[in-house]
DNA sequence: AACGATGTTCAGAG
DNA sequence: ACTCTGAACATCGT
C-alpha cells in the first residue's frame, strides 16, 4: 500500500506508540531485509530508545538516543503493528522490536520488498540516494526545475523519486487523471500550463489521501482510484478505461478524457 | 497455476 | 555526464 501518504499515516502511528520506550531486543527473520548486520542493528538499538521520526516520501527516518539513524522503507506491502507481547506474531512480521513496556512493534512485509538501512545523517542519504525533498514541500518553481525539461512520460516523472519524492503508481495515475493529461505524454512537450494544473492536482491528491487516512473507500467518487478496485468506467465519460504498460507499470487511462 | 502487484535498483544502451 | 529502458528482486493472492 505504501505511498507518501501511508507512510505519513505510519510515521504517526509508530510516534504515537513507540518513542522514548527503552528497546530490549530485536528480531529479524530474513537477512536480505537488513542492509547491515543484525549486529549492527542491535549495537544502535538495545536499550536505547526511538526520540523522533522523519519523512521523506516513502522513506521514513527514527531517530535513535545513540544519534544513529534507522531508515525504513515499506517497499509494496509494509506497513508497522503494534502489539503487546501476549498476542501472537503477525504472519508477516519479518522484523520485530521489542520494549520495555511488553509491546513490540512488527515491521510487517508480506512480499519482502520493504528493509532497513543505518544511516548517520538523514540529508547525506537524501543525497545519495537522489531522493528530492518530499513532494508536499516542493514549491511549484522547484517541481518545474527538475521535470519541465524532461523528454520523457509524464508519468516516468512523477514517479521518478528524484522529482516527485513519495509519488507511486496509483497517484501518479490519479494526479494525470485529474489534470486531464495523458500519462504517456512527453513532459518537456507540456505548457506551463499544463504543469501547473499537474503540480496542482498533486497536493490535491496528497492531501486528501492523508485526511482520509488512506482509506482509499472514502475518497470522493472523482478519483481514479476507485477504478483500481472494481469501477471499470470513466466517472467523468463513462467511457471504459484502458489499461496500457508506462515505465513497465499497470497504468489506467480514460481515452477520451485524457488525450494523448 | 500462471500472472500481476501500491517498490527500488542496477546494468546497459543511447 | 546524463537520461532512459527494462529486467531483476520475493512471494503472495487471484
Amino acid at each position: 500500500m505504501p505511498e507518501l501518504p501511508e507512510v505519513h499515516g505510519y510515521q504517526q502511528y509508530i510516534n504515537k506508540t513507540c518513542l522514548h520506550h527503552t528497546i530490549v531486543e530485536m528480531d529479524v527473520r530474513d537477512d536480505r531485509l537488513i542492509k547491515k548486520p543484525l549486529k549492527e542493528f542491535k549495537e544502535v538499538l538495545l536499550g536505547e530508545q526511538w526520540t523522533s521520526t522523519e519523512r521523506i516520501g516513502k522513506y521514513l527516518f527514527i531517530h535513535v538516543s545513540t544519534g544513529k539513524i534507522v531508515v525504513v522503507h515499506f517497499g509494496m506491502t509494509g506497513r508497522p503493528n503494534y502489539y503487546h507481547e501476549s498476542i501472537e506474531r503477525p504472519r508477516f512480521g519479518h522484523i520485530e522490536i521489542t520494549f520495555d513496556n511488553g509491546y513490540k512493534i512488527a515491521f510487517e512485509n508480506k512480499r519482502k520488498f520493504g528493509w532497513w538501512d543505518i544511516t548517520d545523517s538523514v540529508e547525506t542519504y537524501r543525497k545519495e540516494h537522489k531522493l528530492n525533498r518530499d513532494a508536499r514541500e516542493l514549491t511549484f518553481e522547484q517541481f518545474l526545475d527538475v521535470a519541465a525539461h524532461r523528454k520523457t512520460a509524464i508519468k516516468n516523472v512523477l514517479m521518478d523519486q528524484s522529482v516527485t519524492t513519495g509519488v507511486g503508481n496509483w497517484i501518479a495515475d490519479d494526479v494525470l487523471y485529474q489534470a486531464r493529461i495523458h500519462p504517456l505524454k512527453k513532459a518537456n512537450t507540456l505548457t506551463r500550463t499544463e504543469l501547473k494544473t499537474i503540480y496542482d492536482k498533486l497536493q490535491h491528491v496528497i492531501e486528501v489521501a492523508i485526511d482520509l487516512e488512506a482509506q482509499y473507500k472514502k475518497f470522493p467518487e472523482y478519483f481514479l482510484i476507485h477504478n483500481r478496485k472494481g469501477r471499470d468506467y470513466c466517472y467523468h465519460t463513462g467511457d471504459e478505461l484502458e489499461k496500457i504498460k508506462v515505465g513497465g507499470r499497470t497504468t489506467y487511462v480514460s481515452p477520451e478524457w485524457q488525450k494523448l
